[in-house]
DNA sequence: ACCTGAACACCGTTCAAGT
DNA sequence: ACCTGAACACCGTTCAAGT
């Protein structure tokens, strides 16, 4: 056992109302849990800072403003849909038009699984990136790790010769177009269902590898 | 000359505060106005009424909430983008496939000439698109559009068989996602000027038609 | 150093009252 | 029928004050 007390003492201050111990970590779980549930524009921060367990001010002391919580919840979103891609391109066999159909898929999956973080990470309600300087980090690293596969394509002979930024964009674009496209509703007839994603997905990144491929 | 004066008693009616005459397409105007200065989160219904000349609450003799208005906005945004694919597949020459390009490059160019209503478009602010039957329906018209293009093109023998759905999607996704990722400014390195978008549209419009294309 | 509670200037929405 | 002004319940943000 050890000489120190910190769940108690925490306990006790939380009793209190002082102290959390580790606000920073509640306030994004807090908010990543609404968030998830009813999307950035309907969550307050004073009912992140309830959730959390503090009052509402209380935020101001991790983060300069709302627009800063929520940079940190779409800076996580970038990480962890880039750590899918990675993840998903090392367990793809088959070459780099394979790999990058599976990231196409799972790109589009992410966003199905967290349409509101999805939005958040690109829908405009972050404005002022400069000011954020991980977000943008972690955004353009997604975009190496993209541009990482088309250029192992490229070496090995699969994917065309041509500027790996151009076709990285292509590639991306198609994608990013198509689970934006899911998550709004905007596809007449469309069944929201892992079915349809699954066919939707495969019938672009199809289209995707035929416009890539090496000929 | 009538012996009713319209417009005198409509003058007369706003210097004391009332009867505004059409207030309903001046709220559209002034909302369209500040909605392309600063993106609809920033703006209020308050400041919409005041740069129409009414009280706050004078809106909602005309619109059920904030929500119908910004409906409004994104319904005129679908039926005028509709309209530019209309025009541009019209007055290209060359075949579909040189339409589809035409098109796809002017959907970007009309998301980065419009970049807040682009976003309030397709960026999720809206909510509950069934209770606004004229925004689904352009919506709807929007997406019939481009399945035109694509349908003419396999009438032709120039775009692959397939459904036709499946390869709209895919050719409405690359453009759709093209444009978002330039007005969200997620492309590392990119310079947010013509000469840029004309290349970048150049180049996704290329892959897709490489796609698209019957062999 | 970290949090609270009151305060400020806003916001969307409602509603009785005016013409 | 159409608009106003007051009112309500919220919101983001600030700040003196507490421990």
């Amino acid at each position: 056992m050890s000489t120190r007390k910190p769940a108690p003492a925490r306990a006790a201050a939380a009793r209190q109302g002082y102290h959390h111990g580790d606000l920073k970590n509640a306030l994004q779980a807090a908010a990543s849990k609404l968030l998830a549930q009813r999307g950035a524009e309907a969550v307050s921060l004073r009912e992140i800072s309830q959730a959390a367990g503090v009052s509402h001010a209380a935020a101001y002391r991790h983060y300069a403003d709302k627009q800063a919580l929520l940079a940190d919840l779409a800076e996580a979103g970038f990480r962890d849909l880039a750590g899918i891609n990675r993840q998903v391109t090392a367990a793809t066999r088959g070459g780099p038009l394979e790999q990058l159909k599976a990231c196409g898929r799972a790109y589009v999956e992410f966003g199905v699984r967290q349409p509101h973080l999805l939005q958040l990470m690109f829908g405009g309600v972050i404005t002022g990136w400069e000011s954020h300087a991980g977000l943008a980090q972690a955004s353009g690293q997604l975009a190496e790790t993209l541009a990482g596969i088309v250029a192992s394509g490229q070496a090995s002979g699969d994917i065309r010769a041509g500027d790996v930024g151009d076709l990285t964009l292509s590639a991306w674009s198609l994608v990013h177009g198509l689970a934006l496209l899911i998550v709004g509703r905007r596809i007449p007839g469309m069944r929201m269902d892992a079915a349809f994603v699954k066919h939707a997905a495969a019938q672009c990144t199809t289209l995707l590898i035929e416009g890539l491929r090496a000929r």
